[in-house]
DNA sequence: ACTTTACCTAAACTTAACTTGAGGTTTTAG
DNA sequence: CTAAAACCTCAAGTTAAGTTTAGGTAAAGT
């Protein structure tokens, strides 16, 4: 089976995205073509393997930003390999990780609180600063330093 | 104690957010507040764990439309109670929970297609279309129906 | 009292992530 | 060979989630 070449309205119908959206993409570097002698993009299936990351990585809140770093794993002068894969992957289950291990966090504290009753506001994971999202960067904290006791919420 | 009331800049600065945001999330009906004479805005406390609440679920990509639904479940014409509250959260952490399970997935099977070199994509979650995030409505297909065999990826 | 700080509304601006539209070219199917 | 379907670029529009600005009122400090 010889290398296969796929324009861009075969990506966009096997990727389930649109056009406008793969073109959008390539724009912003998360993904790359080629041209043919009418100016028209040529796409290597892998492709689709970026697309499929993409947006998963948009249903859980990972903006394309963020899925661009992970992508600075793999080359674009040439297919990945699936060493290249596999080191790209490793970023992004770490993201995927951080993600699963603050959702847990959530999910138990809730768990303990409706147990109890309590409710309680500062033992929370909402207010701990310390246990936030992993390689969020930002200071952003979200019930800040300066609250005190939140005790009495309810 | 008096039941306190709250002035929208102390709101602010206790939850971490701009007066602006909390205009905002007003308007949005996502929290509630009265006026004073002056036409002030006055908060009762327990606006911080809506706002907490709102928080935590941006940083996990939850939209205010999701949170406003999972909202629902308290009453807006008096104080929520811990009964309220434990009633929401269940709903809440059937939300979370399902983000969860999305995110596993896709952290687990990374992880075996590290391990095996493969890299499949017909049996990778980012296909299956029954595995799909729970409750989000859409019919969004990350790799849609007419995807045949994916397999010749690399 | 008076002045600074906090608040009010309404409208415009911002960023991310796309989509839509306009006007023109290339491919493909009959 | 021709006509429809697919593609191209560039610009403007859209939605979510806010922020900023402008012009004015209320509350608080001294």
């Amino acid at each position: 089976m010889a290398e296969a070449t796929w324009s861009v309205g075969k990506v966009a119908a096997r990727a389930g995205v649109a056009v406008s959206a793969l073109h959008f993409y390539e724009q912003k570097g998360l993904i790359r073509s080629w041209r043919n002698q009418g100016n028209q993009r040529r796409f290597k299936p892998d492709v689709l393997r970026r697309i499929a990351i993409i947006k998963a990585a948009q249903q859980v809140g990972i903006s394309l930003e963020e899925v661009k770093q992970v992508f600075t794993a793999l080359p674009d002068n040439r297919t990945p390999t699936t060493e290249d894969w596999a080191i790209m992957s490793a970023g992004w289950k770490a993201l995927l990780d951080a993600r699963i291990t603050y959702l847990q966090r959530l999910s138990d504290h809730l768990t303990g609180c409706i147990g109890c009753g309590c409710l309680s506001m500062t033992k929370c994971p909402l207010y701990n600063p310390e246990d936030k999202l992993a390689g969020q960067g930002s200071g952003a904290v979200i019930l800040n330093q300066s609250t005190q006791s939140a005790e009495d919420l309810l």
